[in-house]
DNA sequence: GACTCATTTGCAAACGTTTGCAAGATTCCT
DNA sequence: AGGAATCTTGCAAACGTTTGCAAATGAGTC
């Protein structure tokens, strides 16, 4: 069996001359009758069809996208700035992704993933871009790269950033209201009683300093000393001994903890009970992102909801809008908390 | 400005024919220039390389890709077809796919990720095979599509599946010994006193069906009675309340439960708290996959162990050798039992 | 300086589709 | 039956690269 034969031993048919030659017609018919085009008779049509059909001829892609100037595929990239080997295994960004590729899917796109080290090449986003490869881009949090986003989008319209809002920013945001969901978990945890709050998590990538700041509007305004920045990495091997170290150092100085994510909360709830801590009645203890874990720690976790399947709608819709040449502001998601048992 | 233009007003250069004019030299030069080929003089390479540099060109990988025949884009696709909702966002999955991409990126490829659910079309294989956008594919689970795949194995060299391997199947997979994963966790569970074992998940899918058998096989050679299959689905919401009511049925009859996965082990642990069972005293439990959850339950689980990173490793390693023409034998990974405190 | 041989270049034909244009085939009037 | 109007179709030129072939250039030898 020739690689130019089907496995039935028929010539395969690959290119819609092959099928023009099968039908007796011209490629350029194949073309339009595939298409769904009106301009083809009906019979024709439906007899090229059944030729398609039983030969499994699927037009390329690469031709076609190479004729008409687009490509049908939206790029998704991750940059992996802040804390290289956690990022992309993060629940919060994989869900997403998840939630991306089936709404994708269901606009007839497909979805080119790429996970970039910005440190190793300032070009990433160019390139991604420049490749020629996709029709748009969703750049999954802006990392440490809010500049060169910006940059970026003076010149490239279709590109959708999840991330958080910044006033007078140039770049197209999806996002939660990261500074609302801080000040919502901060004033859980004061409302329970908490006095000495403290912030576990990385300030540095814009989201989290969002919420830490958040959290000390409310701390300032309430006449509460300034919330605590515990800093931490996101792999749980690294941020599990650095919470230890940290509670070590404070932990009894403190009675309120605000979380960056669930997934730091669920290590710092192990790592309190280790200590002999109990929560919530020695500490109070708030997550952020609302994921599958914060309903099975023990106890259950408060925490801040991140509405992610909304984000995905939300990016795709905007993303699809200015692929139509609209002009399209910012989307910022109102978080939401959600009050289980550790606050 | 115009769409010809780029920012800093000068005519972009989008085409290796816009290059080759400013640079002096014919197109073919300059593809040769920029494809790093012996043949072109130093100087004139040089001269290329700068006004490339200078002007952000990128040559057109959908150009290149039809002229080549090749994309540089590997399909990654997740057929859903056991358990729509949750499989996805599964973490397992998605800690897969996020070395997956790793893995290709250090071999110059791109990743095109396609979700599909098979029931609504038998073609989805073909469809993304036949697109003419990737060079090779890899299937992540095989899901109830065994059959679909080796039909279309026979006729498509360069696919690796992530999956169970049976005798004599056809085509090319990677994954853990599921069987002797099974076992594994059955003698801990016998070896820790169990005696009345029972399999918490769906033994529909290949993967799971396996582990289900390894677990059998112990408890006949030991001469106990057989394990309880407890069906159940891999969404959290549906799983717990399945969860519930089984051990509200058999819960007082058992003594030891294996769960497909960690997320099901996990939902479990917290369902024995709620009625009242203790682990491991009254019932021993051990999960499979040794997701980081596994680490943060209470207790901590005692789980089987699979080795994502290598598994990864291993679809990319194969899948670039049967592009290289290279005819390879499945590789099956060696489970690893993991030991904590929940058996 | 005439010759060979090795380097470096340009030319033009692909790769498989789509699509504007014009020609050919139908239909519908009158 | 003649013509206008409408449908269908074919032709051929793109889309932006790569690459075999041959021409041109340069270096080296006698």
């Amino acid at each position: 069996m020739s690689a130019r034969e089907g496995k039935d031993g028929r010539a395969a048919v690959r290119t819609i001359t092959d099928l023009a030659r099968l039908a007796g017609v011209s490629p350029g018919t194949v073309s339009r009758a595939l298409a769904g085009k009106s301009l083809v008779n009906t019979r024709t049509r439906e007899k090229i069809e059944a030729l398609a059909r039983e030969h499994g001829f699927r037009p390329n892609q690469m031709a076609s996208g190479l004729r008409r100037q687009k490509t049908g595929v939206i790029g998704v990239v991750i940059p992996l700035g802040h804390d290289i080997r956690q990022q992309i295994s993060d629940s919060f960004f994989m869900t997403l992704l998840g939630f991306l590729a089936d709404e994708l899917t269901t606009h007839g796109y497909d979805l080119m993933l790429r996970r970039v080290v910005p440190g190793d090449d300032a070009d990433w986003l160019d390139r991604f871009i420049g490749s020629g490869m996709i029709d748009g881009v969703i750049v999954i949090g802006q990392s440490d790269q809010f500049e060169r986003i910006e940059e970026v989008a003076d010149g490239y319209r279709p590109m959708v950033v999840w991330g958080n809002h910044q006033e007078g920013q140039r770049h197209c945001v999806v996002g939660t209201d990261n500074r609302l969901g801080g000040r919502l978990a901060a004033e859980r945890l004061i409302a329970g009683g908490a006095r000495r709050i403290a912030f576990l998590g990385d300030t540095g990538p814009m989201e989290f300093a969002a919420r830490f700041a958040g959290a000390q509007d409310v701390a300032a305004r309430m006449g509460l000393p300034p919330v605590l920045a515990l800093s931490t990495h996101l792999s749980p091997d690294r941020a599990s001994e650095e919470i230890a170290r940290h509670l070590a150092q404070h932990g009894r100085a403190i009675d309120g903890i605000f979380a960056a994510t669930d997934t730091l909360a669920a290590l710092c709830l192990t790592e309190l009970r280790a200590q002999g801590l109990s929560v919530p009645d020695d500490v109070k203890l708030v997550g952020f992102d609302d994921l599958p874990i914060a309903r099975q720690t023990i106890p259950p976790l408060t925490t801040v909801r991140q509405d992610i399947a909304a984000g995905a709608r939300g990016l795709v819709d905007l993303l699809l809008r200015r692929l139509g040449g609209e002009t399209t502001e910012s989307l910022v998601l109102p978080p939401e908390l959600t009050v289980r048992e550790t606050a």
